[in-house]
DNA sequence: GATATTCAATCAATCGTTTGACTAAAGCAA
DNA sequence: TTGCTTTAGTCAAACGATTGATTGAATATC
């Protein structure tokens, strides 16, 4: 009786989209058998013939299925902070900022569905097939665009601004850096898994780096080559 | 008669890791063939096994051939900054950062092997194997220790400190972004690849953020929970 | 009884690997 | 030098296993 969005999806089809989300999240598309994926969903192989189309609807699918789980904890989440900015005056953003990127980080490094979605989603960043165009609307577009809003509003300038955008995908990358590096970081830092208390400090410690960023003078560097426009 | 370290290889050796790294940097292990690489090497089918033992030491080998590869570029330059580092006031060192960063983004973003040598250490981050192993010893944990070494002299502080390990980890992850989500970043700017312009701005926006996060005093998030031994 | 779904069986294609014959160069005793 | 053996490397052909997909009958649902 799970219903998400307009598709009424059967019992089976749920099944099979979990199971295939852990797997091709955590796992090569060619790594991944249909047939692995019916067993533990314990349904047919023709299953997926008969719902998706085959494994390559079965991938969209799941994608799709993947940004629609996300709704709730992140992409909703967006419209409400960009609203709350309009709503505060300019300073208050940069704390919006920090919120946000701060909750991003945990979500990805601790939440279930962080656990699945960074493989998919920097798989399809290095080799962009139709499912990236998915990932990009729905997810990595709202997620940019509202940031380099706040950035905007922080530093009164236009969202439309490379700078602005530049420094939101900055900022943006020493966050999930985190994530897609962590065996790494961990390895440097002699530990396997990431604890309560190394949680706290790099969250502390990023913070003071957004804040650091958000209120970086470029007209240091500027001077040489750039004619300043305020 | 190319050479390469110890093991002396033959042009049909060489051929294979060529192209057997070009295939494993942009695309899947499972999705790349052995017949496809032998076709394109120009060698027969029963080469890879004769002389690498199998699919998966060609892989293996491509890693470590990888890695030989980079060491010009990359790994030999480390040493280079940090004794120059060790010779200059402490003040010297956030230029030293700057530059050894911006060279990097430089041979990802433009450089040939930059092109290969992504794909699979992303990979192997994000699902290490044994080949993990021969990254980390060869190619992260010398940029890692150095970086974190150079950033300890400027700051102050014990390059084992956790605090300057996740330093160092946070401005590769805003440079690495570049190449990661590049497919992103371009899409927002309307652009289809990294120009010389864009380069320009980016180069020069981001030694504004790392001075910024060089200079960012932890201080003002500290006096909750931490106490400061300096 | 009409529709929707599941099932076991089977399909051709491709996978990585192995085989044994073949070539060419090197080693070596005469 | 000559003749023979050894070794390294290449080659086409075939191996069994697994892949995604399809079939048509069986079953469930309304």
């Amino acid at each position: 009786m799970v219903k998400t969005e307009a598709s009424s999806q059967s019992a089976t089809q749920e099944r099979l989209l979990t199971v295939a989300l852990k797997a091709f999240g955590s796992r090569d598309y060619d790594d991944v058998s249909t047939r692995e994926i019916v067993q533990a969903a314990e349904a047919n192989i023709s299953a997926i013939s008969y719902h998706f189309g085959g494994k390559r609807g079965l991938y969209l699918a799941t994608v799709t299925y993947l940004t629609e789980q996300l709704k709730t904890g992140m992409t909703n989440r967006l419209e409400e902070i960009r609203q709350t900015a309009n709503d505060s005056p300019p300073e208050r953003s940069a704390g919006l900022i920090c919120d946000f990127l701060l909750h991003f980080l945990e979500h990805i490094l601790l939440g279930e569905m962080g656990q699945h979605a960074p493989g998919i989603i920097f798989r399809e960043q290095n080799r962009p097939t139709e499912a990236y165009d998915i990932l990009y609307e729905k997810l990595l577009a709202p997620m940019h665009f509202t940031l380099a809003s706040l950035i905007a509003r922080y530093r009164k300038r236009e969202p439309s601004d490379p700078e602005i955008i530049i420094m939101a995908h900055t900022m943006i990358g020493q966050t999930v850096i985190f994530r897609i590096g962590r065996t790494t970081l961990l390895r440097r830092l002699n530990q396997t898994a990431y604890n309560r208390a190394t949680m706290e400090a790099l969250k502390r410690q990023l913070r003071t780096y957004y804040l650091a960023l958000l209120d970086a003078s470029t007209d240091a560097t500027e001077m040489e080559t750039r004619d300043h426009a305020e």
